[in-house]
DNA sequence: TAATTATATTCATATTTTTGCATATTATAT
DNA sequence: ATATAATATGCAAAAATATGAATATAATTA
């Protein structure tokens, strides 16, 4: 029979897609910056997960170029780069009848400085 | 510092789904499914993947209750669960800009009973 | 019942991902 | 220059996936 493998770039694009929203911190990241830009440390306070990690994870949506980075002192701001991106949450939550989001608008702890924006140079200070 | 971990059930079942879409065989799948049932062998000669493997593929989207299968006779004809799982597809090819797939709707060798409609009941005999 | 057809499952292995830790980098303040 | 804050990267072990080969199951026909 025949073994010839036909073409299949279209659905291995569209696959590679999906592998980037394919990770829950990373849908997590999203559903964070969906409201508004945020640094690291926001992420952190906002999840609960190390700044290394996130910063990993970070790499692999902006290497896919769905986020995009701005500096800001000593800070790095997340943004999403293309907001159709989002599209695909909201129709998961449909698909799937899903209730809402756990995640904290506003966590508890955040240091960061766009949650205090009368500190006198915000300091996030989270290390170990 | 807080290292708590907020609960992300809600991002791991978004996760969860993308990551039964992040493969281009299963996409493929879905791609010939988006068009009329079909049974296995239809899929091997439309990709020219094994039947073995296909079946594996297929299962993983059964076990996602993203596709049923009906058996008829000797052969079993898989469709799609919910059609609203296709919007992933529209809208993936929308945000990459995409052309369109290479997968042939009525592939060229195809011994199965939907292309040959005429047989005294088909055969797919795709055995190697 | 035996042979055949279509499909499913199991198992082993190769490959990728995930995850955490340690360390590097960049900017700022003193 | 040095110390500190925020973030990024490299590496390695653990976990999960992908893949193919062999085999099993279910339906059909002779």
């Amino acid at each position: 029979m025949n073994r010839h493998k036909t073409p299949i770039e279209y659905e291995t694009k569209i696959a590679d897609l999906h592998k980037v929203l394919s990770h829950p911190v990373r849908i997590a990241i999203l559903q964070i910056l969906s409201q508004d830009e945020a640094c690291v440390c926001h992420m952190e306070a906002a999840l609960g997960y190390r700044q290394s990690y996130l910063s990993q994870q970070l790499a692999v949506l902006r290497k896919a170029e769905i986020i995009v980075d701005r500096r800001d002192g000593w800070n790095v701001y997340y943004q999403i780069q293309d907001k159709r991106i989002l599209d695909f949450i909201s129709l998961s939550q449909q698909f799937l009848r899903l209730e809402t989001s756990l995640i904290p608008a506003k966590p508890h702890n955040c240091p960061c400085p766009k949650c205090n924006p009368s500190q006198i140079k915000g300091s996030c200070s989270n290390h170990s």
